[in-house]
DNA sequence: AAATAAACCTGATTCAGATCATTTATTTCA
DNA sequence: TGAAATAAATGATCTGAATCAGGTTTATTT
């Protein structure tokens, strides 16, 4: 079987994102006349789902989620925190609306980059175009991670996932208030909010988090892992 | 709310793979010195997770499952038929490692193209480039509907979106032998081969496919279409 | 400050689908 | 061709987590 591999149910790219500094200084300045930067409040909608996709967005600062919908059902494919670009499934030409919604966790300012004009630096500059391939593939290793996670382990495991993510990754310490409802959470973990709030209080109980309102802190790292990864 | 987005499970992306046409007569030549034919039987892995990545795939003909797996359990991530590329997601200088595993089906024919010139090709020809990110969007658009799939609809849902898939994409007739054991089936689905075997004999009973051993046929094709959407 | 709404929490109930245990059919190959 | 292995089928049982129903606390609005 050889190495065993970790899926983590985290969606935060450990990907970089360099593609800016592979355009000239010319093109910079054209991208920047292209491009405004948009402040979001929290619980705003960035990008809509099936609407025309007019721009790609990098998330400057904020915390957003990504997610689709079928009107009925949400799945959140990913966390955007600073840094990332959004909406790059919309840069074929086949596909030219939103290929899924995404919301501000928190107030963000994102940068819009007309889309046209990304296209065409796509055509003219091959480095530009190589970092946003690797960009896509870091992403689809990323989904298929989440994918993985969602679909095999069950929900402590995936709850613990996602807090690790957020303390690992995204807020870089043990403590910190939780800018997440429990409503939230659980879209992310992919679990009713009834069954987040009962495995929180017994990570809670058990000593593993210390949970009061929103002010969250990790207490056992590593037994919260040892969770995380027998599923 | 709008329109209501349909997510099915099937993973054979619409999308025609173009790229090779925008190759120069030039580049095409190096790239067929660069490249091999391989042929695989039933059951034989074509790529193992975790191995380096020394060459991009493409499917001559056909039929693989892209799948990863934990060292326990396992996932399918899409399905590759004739025409589609495998291991794109290698191409990212972070990931010289194939992420995901893939397993012929039945005896298929593949193309193995070096991946240091198919880099390069990247890199100089941004036509190419362009059209690899648009078969990139498109493979994730498709990975994202299989996802919202294989975690909100149940198993009934799921059957029946494989078994569309199979009918119309793949095959593009209502009777076919099937290439896939029950497990296979349920691996495609995420769930036991017990429940596919249960629900198989269900649609069977109720005259909504006929099925005697790999024999198969679709009676009441709307029907099914029906169950997919409802779930 | 009162009214309303939203978020949070808890217990009881239910159920889809997994798992387990066997049996029967079909392949495989010695 | 016959033994062993694999795949298919079926019944019985179990369980993780959703759903439902109700209550409490915390935010928001007026």
């Amino acid at each position: 079987m050889g190495i065993i591999e970790q899926f983590t149910g985290c969606t935060i790219s450990p990907h970089k994102c360099r593609c800016f500094e592979k355009l000239s200084d010319e093109e910079q300045k054209i991208l920047a006349e292209k491009s405004v930067i948009v402040k979001y409040k929290k619980g705003e909608i960035i990008c809509k789902q099936g609407s025309f996709a007019s721009h790609v967005m990098y998330m400057e600062n904020g915390l957003a989620k990504v997610f689709i919908d079928n009107g009925f059902d949400t799945l959140v494919l990913k966390i955007i925190p600073d840094g990332n670009m959004l909406g790059l499934s919309s840069l074929s030409d086949e596909n030219d609306k939103f290929q899924y919604s995404a919301m501000a966790y928190i107030d963000s300012e994102i940068k819009l980059m007309d889309i046209i004009y990304f296209k065409q630096l796509l055509s003219q500059n091959s480095a530009f175009a190589k970092e946003i391939i690797d960009i896509m593939s870091n992403n689809s290793v990323q989904i298929n991670g989440r994918f993985f996670c969602l679909t095999h382990k069950q929900s402590y495991g995936r709850l613990a996932d996602i807090l690790i993510c957020l303390s690992d990754r995204i807020f870089k310490t043990n403590e910190f208030v939780l800018p997440l409802s429990r409503k939230d959470l659980a879209g992310l973990s992919g679990m009713s909010s009834e069954t987040v709030i009962r495995m929180l209080k017994k990570f809670h109980d058990d000593g593993i988090i210390k949970l009061e309102g929103k002010n969250f802190k990790i207490l056992d790292h590593s037994r919260l892992k040892r969770i995380s990864e027998k599923g």
